[in-house]
DNA sequence: GCCTATAATTAGCCCAGGCTAACTTTCTTA
DNA sequence: TAAGAAAGTTAGCCTGGGCTAATTATAGGC
């Protein structure tokens, strides 16, 4: 359990999402993802270079250690599982459902999302054995 | 939708909860529910007095305007959605559920709890009707 | 190869929300 | 009823994490 804040867990799982997307994360496109400015960023980042969480030499071009990819693994892989959950089990709205998941995946820890994953794997299972049981709880759930 | 800080919305919960235990709310029982310090509390309670969300004479006793009392409710009951949750349909110990309610109630609109609340009913409706049901969902969330 | 646009950095500010230390008010009880 | 204990308040500090404005690097187009 890292003593990282929510705010730069934030960070990196960003610079995770924006490393399959640009392939070199600058400055900017953690900006533009988490929708705040530069120098903001470089802050975080530059806290993140002291815990050896990232590397980023002056106008360069940043990276996760291996301990850092680990931490934005970990954060983004509680973002999937709740992803899922309030999109594809609840139906709420796609952007809903990112937000939601993004401000409540640093308060759940592995064992609690654990949990969480089997009894979604586990209704999913059920709606897709029994027709029935899938129509009550799309019932259940269709209406705001 | 109210722009209240997290916090100033912990301060209305344990307002709320307070008040069930003690008649008369003070400084003191808030402090020790949230853990904090006195002085944090008379801050808080100074600025929910500005926004007219509780009403506090000085050296006198802590009371929810109408206003504040909706909004403490507002919290309180996603809190119980998210307890039962965390409790009862997972398992989890007391504690554990607990703090991850106080930590992601406030991120879950009033549309997504009542999904939830829908979800948790639905799956204990079939827990009850289903004693096979009901052996594998325990099954499920048995081990940690 | 220089010049400008873009990106990154630095300096310095603000706000929320903790804290301690010191002081004031209220309550209790001898 | 006066004194000490307990509670509340005030002053002033710190940290995280935003921001703008100003500066410095870099990279492309002429």
């Amino acid at each position: 359990m890292t003593a990282l804040t929510e705010g730069l867990q934030d960070y990196l799982e960003a610079i995770l999402l924006c490393e399959r997307k640009h392939r070199f994360v600058r400055t900017k496109h953690l900006a533009e993802r988490l929708r705040v400015k530069s120098p903001s960023v470089h802050t975080a980042v530059k806290e993140l270079t002291r815990l050896e969480l990232v590397e980023h030499e002056s106008y360069g071009h940043i990276e996760l250690t291996p301990e850092g990819r680990k931490e934005a693994e970990s954060v983004y892989s509680k973002h999937k599982v709740l992803y899922h959950f309030f999109a594809e089990t609840l139906g709420l709205p796609d952007a809903l459902a990112e937000e939601t998941a993004c401000g409540i995946e640093h308060h759940l820890d592995d064992k609690t999302i654990g949990k969480i994953t089997r009894l979604l794997d586990f209704i999913e299972r059920k709606a897709k054995e029994d027709p029935e049981f899938d129509a009550e709880l799309k019932k259940v759930l269709e209406h705001d």
